[in-house]
DNA sequence: TTTTGAAATCGTAACGTTACGATTAGCGTT
DNA sequence: AACGCTAATCGTAACGTTACGATTTCAAAA
């Protein structure tokens, strides 16, 4: 394989040099440069990232920890988008990314903790955040560079890129409401995490605005796949007084409600009134008329790269966050 | 950080016999194992990555290369499992994974070429093949391990793992026929890619058999979104003699086509028989009657990461292909 | 001619790890 | 008592890179 070594012995120049002149180190000739990068070229170099991270401590890597609900089935699918917005943007800006699969069997601490000791990224994207986030503390601790994609309840600051689910929750349950409902369910995804938290307290502040009081047995916990979601919206529909009004926490949990629905001979935008998030345009095409509220995942992704890799540009600067303000489509859509 | 000389300083020891111990080399006393150990654990101590890849060449990281067909639109959803399935079959088999995305800007061979040369990873995952494939070559040539997600008409053994587009196809338009389809459109995906041509192959076999001539006009190629898809089924529908049968390439072909016939009011089951193929479940929580063919792709990504393994462990060993059959779900579905 | 200084290049060391041969200590055998 | 064997440990070098200080070269100034 091309090294630096190799290149110096072609061109009888010490390895120091060439080094230098493949990153146009203003000591060394011009004319050296191009002799050296003509005989790079020829021979295929590139430089072996391993020497230089060694080096260097930098290693061009970034890991994006991602949590997978459910081994069996099917993620919340605006991680798809979030993976190529993230993976695209670091290819741009010269890193590569590395993919740290969760499931529910790990600690989401010992996670961060094993990967900060092996110090084999230059930074991390965390998700999922929860209220009192004890990686944040860890990883402002060890210096190390990172980005939250969500926020969390701290006294500190920290880099992070957000939705602004409190907004959108509160948005979606006055749609709802707008609509004539007063029974309105709400489906939230992880128990515990901040954006649930975040959906919830919108919901809250809806109703009590409205004077409505809320049921808690309206509102839904879990991580939901497709099978979850209709048995909750199933058991919700079935009981005494059902809900007139649904917002669903994704698409998936929306197909679940659809098919929950369906089942009962009940129509969208006729009997119930739903609205749902969706990063993906899928509901776009449902044959449904359903209230959506559309985040830009891919946009997300690229820009938790590009906080991160302003952080490690400058370590010392003041911690960025990114709020991205949530807003409903031009009206609802119908197929 | 905690570095093998830290801890053979703490324990008056010598690295090497650091590094030993900590591997359970059989040179090594037990007892001074057990106390390396011991600090090892106390301290932290994680090996690291750059240094053990610059001795030893082995870097424990795989790249995945995956093209991104449309980067303002939805991917496939089939990548999602396929991404989690990799992820996780790489962390337990001790690797990390790298996700390499392309876009239609990139050329596929200088991609690998230049991802082979980088040596920055020690396998690589190919997907999106391509008849006469010059990156199997290209791979084999440097005897770099790497796994192919599909085949190629090539004279050479390589490990692969594929699924077999041919009977699927072929099932699926049997199936078709069955309800007594005669013009049968059929949805490609990409172009030139071999999963397609084996897609073709299966329709043609089952036509040529039924005696029906193949007509161009119902076979439609190019990188499908949902719009892309809609608009395609919209044409078709609309021309004279529109298509009874459609075998849609995925989840968001399908929607597509729903859309497309939801706007003339024709209903799956009656007026037109569907049949696509389904990664996520998606499909079976549809209010229509469609024709499913599954592809478990958390089991590819898992498989496709322990060919490649297989192949890391023993490069010289025969290569392995692995072709996963086809089969239909046990009916349709109907929601 | 010598001196000065800038331009260009070189040599050495180090990042953390492991491979390999060398060294030491302990102990039984002759 | 000298030898040889084994178990345990050590020292050195190397992977490819870059940082840093040292060295060389050459032309202009004294």
């Amino acid at each position: 394989m091309a090294n630096l070594k190799e290149i110096a012995a072609e061109l009888s120049l010490s390895v120091t040099t060439v080094s230098r002149a493949l990153k146009n180190g203003p000591e060394v000739h011009p004319s050296t440069v191009a002799r050296v990068k003509e005989v790079a070229e020829r021979v295929g170099y590139v430089p072996n990232h391993h020497g230089r991270a060694l080096k260097t401590g930098r290693t061009l890597t970034l890991t994006a920890v991602l949590p997978m609900e459910t081994p069996d089935y099917l993620s919340d699918l605006a991680k798809l988008p979030l993976i190529e917005g993230m993976t695209l943007a670091a290819r741009r800006l010269g890193y590569s990314l590395s993919i740290y699969s969760t499931t529910s069997d790990d600690d989401p601490v010992e996670s961060v903790r094993h990967l900060l000791q092996a110090r084999s990224a230059d930074g991390l994207i965390i998700t999922r955040m929860v209220s009192g986030d004890p990686r944040v503390r860890l990883l402002l601790d060890q210096s190390i560079p990172f980005v939250a994609f969500g926020r969390t309840d701290l006294d500190v600051a920290y880099p992070f890129v957000d939705i602004d689910n409190e907004q959108i929750a509160y948005d979606a349950t006055r749609r709802l409401m707008s609509k004539g409902c007063r029974r309105i369910a709400l489906q939230l995804l992880v128990p515990n995490d901040q954006a649930s938290a975040a959906r919830l307290a919108g919901y809250a502040r809806a109703m009590t605005e409205a004077g409505i009081p809320i049921d808690q047995s309206l509102i839904g916990h879990g991580t939901f796949t497709i099978e979850s979601s209709a048995a909750w919206f199933d058991r919700l529909l079935a009981s005494p007084d059902p809900p007139t009004g649904l917002a669903c926490a994704n698409e998936l949990g929306l197909l679940g409600a659809l098919h929950a629905l369906g089942k009962l001979g009940l129509v969208p935008g006729r009997d119930v009134h739903i609205v749902t998030r969706d990063s993906t345009r899928l509901t776009r095409f449902l044959p449904a008329k359903i209230g959506v509220h559309s985040v830009d995942m891919a946009d997300v992704g690229r820009k938790l790269i590009e906080v991160l890799e302003s952080r490690i540009a400058n370590p010392l600067g003041p911690a960025m966050g990114i709020l991205l303000e949530g807003r409903f489509g031009p009206a609802e859509q119908s197929a």
